[in-house]
DNA sequence: CATAGTTCCGTAAACGTTTACGGACGCCAA
DNA sequence: TTGGCGTCCGTAAACGTTTACGGAACTATG
């Protein structure tokens, strides 16, 4: 061991309980905290033999490098948000719905070392004050964000802070990030299809109650399909609604209230079906045999009775394809993923359930 | 102006755009950072004037303090943690559970300038690997645990860290911190009694099928209640599933093969009852008419048809509960929270539905 | 005018890392 | 012996803040 280490220097040696971080455990080693930091880092210009004894000694001292200290230096987190809203009654969205997409986007983060975090933005906050709050400090290398709007703010924000991003859901005011959206409209067509093959002419179609909602080109998609019938969207049959439970018992009461009933509905979120069938109940009617319903895919819409037809996606896919298109964004991520797939609407597939075995024949 | 200033150091001035942060905003205004700071930090030894005008320059330049340098110097993040798992089969919990209470957490943290972010721990990662990697860094200043197991190492790896924490859920294995948990107690002992007084006999019990749930006492009190009624609990009446929609379901098909059926049961979970509704419908079983049911209250259970008569508690004012908690642990927040409600149990009122209509008259 | 007190601000040292730079040392060939 | 090269490691300067300290300018008081 050479002398004149700056662990003996001012002949005084502190004890190493004074210490703290790096320094304790450079000055347990004796050798220098630029060493233990490359050791640690796995550089290659440290002695194998080193590098061993100083990973030893960081478990043995429970050694975990400061992250904030880190960051500051290297400029970056390694950390990235999945900004959200508490209080759901705005995206309607449940928890299992986040907790798989989470679970995609984790398995491609955990093969560059990065973490994920839920920015969760209080509904009491503007969400621009909050990333501007959190995420304009250098809290995270990159932001994932749902539940978009028709006219964003936070995509302003975030592309001119020049913080990488990607958007779960569209927006008209494009800053030109990347984006991925789930396909409404394939879902709106072949809906509407379907239907009418089974001999409908009047079906009512559910849309969000404000822009904040991912399918915001849902009914014209469904206009547009319904014309290709030679059909027309009866303005009375378009239901707006709060996403969830509540918002489909609404929809299932006003239905019902209707004069001239429609013959079958398209329920364009997940959690209304469960209100819009309790409603049905109450009034004796049942899906399948009364009224033809598809809605959308979810752990509880699979067990309704009777099932619910409905479209169904892969979130944990869309989740991977998120975090790589996120990635490929990044300077430093960017040349694993050559060809991400942004700016692509995710398909959904037919579940088929005893939901909308009604049949129309024509008089 | 004085003269001498540390902008001027040198002689050359260097041009505004190639400094940053608080350096570029002091240059600006050709002040020192350390006014700067203390401006934006509201401390009183500046002058108001001054305070204008940093204030209006932060704005105007967008400048935000970078995190990583203020947690640095603080040796504090302003940030807690909420920690979960994603791949929501092991919680159960449902689609909003975790969205309510963050909305009352938050309420509380407002107040503080404290920010919360979910932890999001991949239930492909060990989680206390998980809490070494991104809390032991010092990445948040305290922690929430939710879905506490009963031996759960994590208990034990914040504590000989010195981190502040709460647990939603005991733990075996108490190190001393500070509990909240849902009342399955006095659920168990209501549901018992009012299931006995409406003639019951036979009742099913659930329970979760290890040990990461919050109810591991709720069968024991189960047993207790019903002895009370000089009943005994029938070993193959309790049912274990995964606290979900599918587990529900399991239980209905179980429950109903069973040669002499129970004539009541009670769910502990809040999603099961969705699946459990779906078994019993196929075999045209109606709750409330040919077995009473008692449940967890949930958005969705709300609607289910015949409704549920569940157990309800105020997710929100757990959140501010779990937050009071958390802060009266922490030196910087002690005084606000002088006496905290710690380690007690968060009771539940009943909601009456219909599913346990049923009553039965002795013969 | 001298002194004390107040108000405001600049200076510089931390906080815990990472990393460019250079130096010490050993080895090998000329 | 000399020089060059490779291996390993120590030194010190960043990164962007906050804050203890001291000092300058000003006001009040005698």
């Amino acid at each position: 061991m050479s002398i004149g280490n700056q662990s003996r220097r001012g002949g005084q040696r502190r004890k190493h309980s004074e210490m703290k971080g790096i320094r304790r455990l450079a000055q347990h080693l004796d050798i220098s905290i630029g060493t233990v930091s490359r050791a640690l880092n796995g550089r290659p210009d440290v002695n194998e033999e080193t590098r061993r004894r100083v990973l030893a000694a960081a478990k043995e001292l429970g050694y975990v490098p400061n992250q904030s200290g880190r960051s500051l230096r290297q400029g970056t987190t390694n950390i990235i948000g999945f900004m959200m809203q508490t209080g759901t009654e705005i995206t309607g969205q449940g928890d299992t719905f986040f907790m798989s997409v989470f679970d995609g986007v984790q398995a491609v983060f955990a093969r560059h070392k990065l973490d994920l975090v839920a920015l969760l933005c209080s509904s009491q906050e503007d969400p621009g004050d909050y990333l501007r709050r959190v995420v304009a400090r250098g809290f995270a290398d990159g932001v994932i964000l749902s539940a978009t709007q028709r006219h964003d703010p936070r995509v302003e924000l975030l592309s001119e802070r020049n913080i990488p991003f990607v958007t779960l859901g569209r927006t008209l005011t494009d800053a030109g990030q990347p984006w991925l959206d789930l396909d409404f409209e394939g879902m709106a067509q072949a809906s509407i299809d379907r239907l009418v093959a089974h001999g409908h002419r009047r079906i009512a179609v559910t849309r969000p109650h404000d822009d904040v909602n991912l399918g915001y080109v849902f009914v014209e998609r469904c206009r547009e399909a319904l014309a290709a019938h030679g059909l027309a969207l009866d303005e009375d049959l378009v239901f707006r609604s709060t996403p969830n439970e509540a918002g489909g018992y609404q929809i299932g009461r006003d239905l019902l209230a209707l004069d001239d009933r429609p013959t079958a509905i398209v329920l364009i979120n997940e959690t209304i079906a469960i209100g819009f069938y309790r409603a049905l109940s109450e009034a004796g009617v049942k899906p399948g045999r009364d009224i033809a319903v598809i809605g959308r895919y979810s752990p509880h819409a699979q067990f309704l009775s009777p099932s619910l037809t409905c479209f169904r996606l892969s979130l944990r896919d869309l989740g991977v394809a998120l975090a790589e298109t996120l990635l490929a964004t990044m300077p430093a991520f960017k040349h694993h993923y050559p060809h991400a797939t942004a700016n692509t609407l995710w398909p959904m597939e037919l579940v088929e359930g005893a939901s909308d075995a009604l049949h129309i024949h024509q008089s």
